[in-house]
DNA sequence: AGGAAAACGGAGCATTGCTCCACTTAATAT
DNA sequence: ATATTAAGTGGAGCAATGCTCCGTTTTCCT
């Protein structure tokens, strides 16, 4: 119920062309919003922008993860993308690490409230939850183990629990010039040597 | 206008009896209701709970943020005196470092929501946020200077971004037995040496 | 007791999430 | 080209919730 196509593109929409055309207007609108209001933007305000109905927009996105999803895909995939990459060139797995986490916070940081949905147990946002799960989980637990087996970093940190934090410590950094989440990631990043 | 007199008890109520009546019922309904439903709950479910109507509730506690910190008035307070105590008593600064924040750290565990409304932007809570910090950043400051003077940390952490962060890492950890806060957060600690 | 001030409570408005269903439109069959 | 039909659409409508306004009630003081 999360996606579609396991490993594919976002579904083409059904084949009639006004289903595809009303799908990407709302993409391009729910992108405009979440850009000015967040991820918590209120539907009807989105659907208004797109020139659809409410229910159009449910109809494409069941959930409102489903919205987030679609519309960040692409970042996320280019993030999941670029695990392999950095392992390969950095000059240590520790080094990759740290880039890659780099790439993650700087793509939380930019989109207004992603991260706070992120970490929601709110039940809208259980797909959201489990797509970036789903697709970057194993690159964070790649980077990882090739830093454990370097010698890097100690062994027993799970994936799951360091990218869960490391989302929640992004939460709530807008308009708080107090609070800068790199300096307590990079801390913690310093304790798992 | 976040809470009263400076330095002290809550205000007693009006010399009413009724609103002292009243404002304890509320006090005492919140709590409850707090323990099952979360610190947002609706007011009106609290308002039924107490016996009163909502207008009652915003009387006394203009804002969400100063009902909550109503009514976990006495857990903050015991957090806050506990810092000099833990400094006084521990094996070195840095172990009353870990330990106060362990005290806080279940402080938060256990209210559910608590650490989700600490660290939220929303208006609604801005008075909490600044109670806590008023209340507790000055301990959590002394006992860093304590430990990095004793050399047993590095210079530099702001007390506030550490706070903040281990706020951060206690959201959501609730139902999700892969997610605990206190792993990463001595994770963080250990950076800090 | 009597009256003023304080407190009260809930109806009411606004916002938002989400659903339901009568209508419209694109694709297809004839 | 027309008819048929299934897919798609839009917005009215309901429910939950935050917060306020104001007529009524209670308390306190003299």
């Amino acid at each position: 119920m999360a996606t579609d196509s396991p490993a594919g593109e976002p579904p083409p929409g059904g084949t009639r062309v006004d289903a595809r055309r009303n799908r990407q207007a709302v993409l391009d609108a729910a992108a405009e919003v979440f850009v000015t209001s967040g991820v918590d933007a209120p539907i009807r305000r989105i659907a208004a922008r797109a020139g659809v109905g409410m229910a159009t927009i449910y109809r494409h996105f069941p959930t409102r993860a489903d919205l987030v999803t679609a519309v960040y895909r692409h970042q996320i995939e280019a993030c999941a993308e670029a695990g392999p990459r950095l392992l390969a060139d950095a000059d240590s797995p520790f080094d990759a690490l740290r880039q890659w986490i780099d790439l993650f916070v700087d793509f939380l940081v930019t989109k207004h409230g992603l991260a706070d949905a992120l970490r929601s147990d709110d039940d809208r946002f259980a797909a959201l939850h489990s797509y970036f799960l789903d697709r970057l989980l194993p690159v964070c637990g790649q980077l990882l183990d090739a830093a454990v087996e370097a010698g890097d970093i100690e062994a027993g940190t799970q994936p799951y629990e360091l990218m869960r934090g490391i989302g929640n410590l992004c939460i709530g950094h807008e308009n708080d010039p107090r609070y800068d989440p790199r300096r307590l990631i990079a801390l913690l990043l310093q304790g798992l040597r």
